[in-house]
DNA sequence: ATTAAAATCATACTTTCGGGTGATGCGACT
DNA sequence: AGTCGCATCACCCGAAAGTATGATTTTAAT
């Protein structure tokens, strides 16, 4: 975590040099400040978008909404009972919902190599060979809606 | 969702504004460019951060149905508003019991390329590209338990 | 501060899936 | 008699999933 903060520091560091550098070209050129400006904040928005997920992490996909829910109850203690971690728990969620390997990568900003590794653990946590297969005993579980 | 983001835009618009009134004060006070548009910088990276949280924070579902497999009932119209056969039907059930494609070929009797293109048929016609999103979605149609 | 668990990622390899194409046999319907 | 839908199967190929192993980094607990 201390990387990454580090990391988009430098990065911001960088970004503000080169529109420093950038600024007196545009000045001189007679662009508008205003429009200058603009495009800072725009980008710096853009920016503050993307710092802001990849620190939250966390963000459930649609892929296809209609969502029914149920009586279901989220219980961590069943969850502790098979060993499974908050994060393997994110996987199998999303799993459920039909996303493949990489899109799950995608969703949770990790590698595909980590997506296989957490499905790998799962199966192993709930005696299961495939995808499939977790899901359908994870919903009979209770472990998901 | 439309709201929010028009209010959003709204506050933008005003921030910009107010931000070039700002702006000729600082600059007749002889503060350094830089450090203005350092400032704007980090004032609009904040302000993406939080817009990005804004829009990705999942709203909680109404309590609407409280229902899943108790009232499912098999339905041959429902299959038939699909263009699902009897066999390619029985595949997507075994499919959804978590069964590999050459266990369903076994479990039916016949070949692992007849599986192959009874689920291919299945994809097409659920509109779906993977099998744990034709489960779920044959659900969510209750089209299976 | 140390330690244990969790999370991350990589590389290499095997298996399973899925798409595309084409072919055959069978019953039903007209 | 012809055609249409269904079921069956084959072959090829690329993509995705899964296994095994090892390593580093974070996080949480003691």
């Amino acid at each position: 975590m201390k990387r990454t903060i580090l990391s988009y520091s430098l990065a911001l560091a960088a970004l503000i040099s080169m529109l420093k550098l950038l600024e007196y070209r545009f000045l001189v050129h007679t662009l508008s400040l205003e429009i200058y400006l603009g495009l800072i904040a725009i980008l710096f928005t853009v920016l503050g978008v993307w710092v802001g997920l990849k620190l939250t992490q966390t963000k459930p996909l649609p892929v296809s909404q209609l969502n029914y829910q149920v009586d279901f109850q989220f219980d961590p203690a069943r969850l502790e009972k098979f060993g499974i971690s908050k994060r393997e728990y994110q996987v199998l969620d999303l799993m459920a919902r039909g996303l493949s390997n990489q899109e799950i990568a995608d969703t949770l900003f990790v590698s595909l190599n980590t997506i296989k590794t957490h499905s790998s653990n799962l199966f192993l946590k709930l005696d299961t060979k495939r995808r499939t297969q977790a899901v359908q005993k994870a919903k009979e579980l209770r472990l998901i809606p």
